[in-house]
DNA sequence: TGCACGATGAAC
DNA sequence: TTCATCGTGCAC
C-alpha cells in the first residue's frame, strides 16, 4: 500500500483567533457518540506561547473493561487509572516503547472508556506528519507528561470551529487490535470520508 | 525478578 | 515483511 504524498498543502480552512475548550459534558457521554462528534473539531496545544491547531479527522472508540481491545480490559492499573477517572482528561501512553498515543477520556468516572485520536489535518503551527496516532503526538508535542491533563485547561483542549463544514463519517474496524477476538471486528474507527489526512483508508 | 508483547512507524 | 525499543502487566 502506497502512502499518498502531500507536500506543503495550505489548509483548506483556517483556525479562528479565539478557540476555547468544550465543556466537560461533551465528554460525559458514550465513547461512540464522543468519537463521532470529535470529527471536524480541533485539537489545540499551546506551548511556549505558540499555538498548534489540528482538525480531528480520524478517531477510534474504546468502550471500557468489557471491550477486549481497550487497555482498561485488564482492569484498573497504574497505567490505565486515568482511563478509569472522570471524563474530559487526556490519557497518554507509550506504545511499542517508541510512540505516544493520546486519548480523550469519556463517560462517568469508573466507566474507563476513551477515544483515541488517530489523525489530524494541520491548521496552524504544526510541522511534520499527523497521519497516525504516534506521528500526531510527535507533531503536536504531546507525550506522557500530559497524561491525566485536564482538557478544560487553556493549553491542551478540543474546540469547535464556529462554522464547522458538513462531513460524512466512515466506519471501519479499529487498527492493530486483531487479538481482541470479536471486538476486533466492531466498527469503532471513525473518519471523515474523503479526507486526505486520515492515516489509513 | 524476569519476560512476552503491544491502540506504531519506517526501513528493507 | 521485519525490526526498533521499552513500559506495563503478569507469571514465577
Amino acid at each position: 500500500m502506497k502512502t499518498l504524498a502531500i507536500k506543503n498543502s495550505q489548509p483548506a480552512i483556517s483556525a479562528p483567533a479565539r478557540l476555547g475548550p468544550l465543556p466537560r459534558s461533551f465528554y460525559d457521554r458514550p465513547a461512540i457518540v464522543v468519537a463521532e462528534e470529535l470529527l471536524g473539531k480541533v485539537l489545540v496545544h499551546v506551548r511556549d506561547g505558540k499555538r498548534q491547531v489540528g482538525r480531528i479527522v480520524e478517531v477510534e472508540a474504546y468502550l471500557g473493561p468489557h471491550d477486549l481491545a481497550a487497555h482498561s480490559a485488564r482492569g484498573l492499573t497504574e497505567r490505565t487509572k486515568v482511563m478509569f477517572g472522570p471524563p474530559g482528561h487526556a490519557y497518554v501512553y507509550l506504545i511499542y516503547g517508541i510512540h505516544n498515543c493520546v486519548n480523550m477520556v469519556t463517560e462517568s468516572e469508573g466507566t474507563a472508556s476513551a477515544v483515541l485520536l488517530r489523525a489530524l489535518e494541520p491548521l496552524e503551527g504544526i510541522e511534520g506528519r499527523t497521519q497516525g496516532p504516534g506521528l500526531l503526538c510527535k507533531a503536536m508535542g504531546i507525550d506522557r507528561r500530559l497524561n491525566g491533563h485536564d482538557l478544560l485547561s487553556d493549553d491542551l483542549f478540543v474546540a469547535a470551529l464556529p462554522e464547522p463544514p458538513r462531513i460524512a463519517i466512515a466506519r471501519r474496524p479499529r487498527i492493530g487490535v486483531d487479538y481482541a477476538r470479536h471486538w476486533a471486528r466492531r466498527l469503532l474507527r471513525f473518519y471523515i470520508k474523503g479526507n486526505p489526512w486520515i492515516s489509513k483508508p
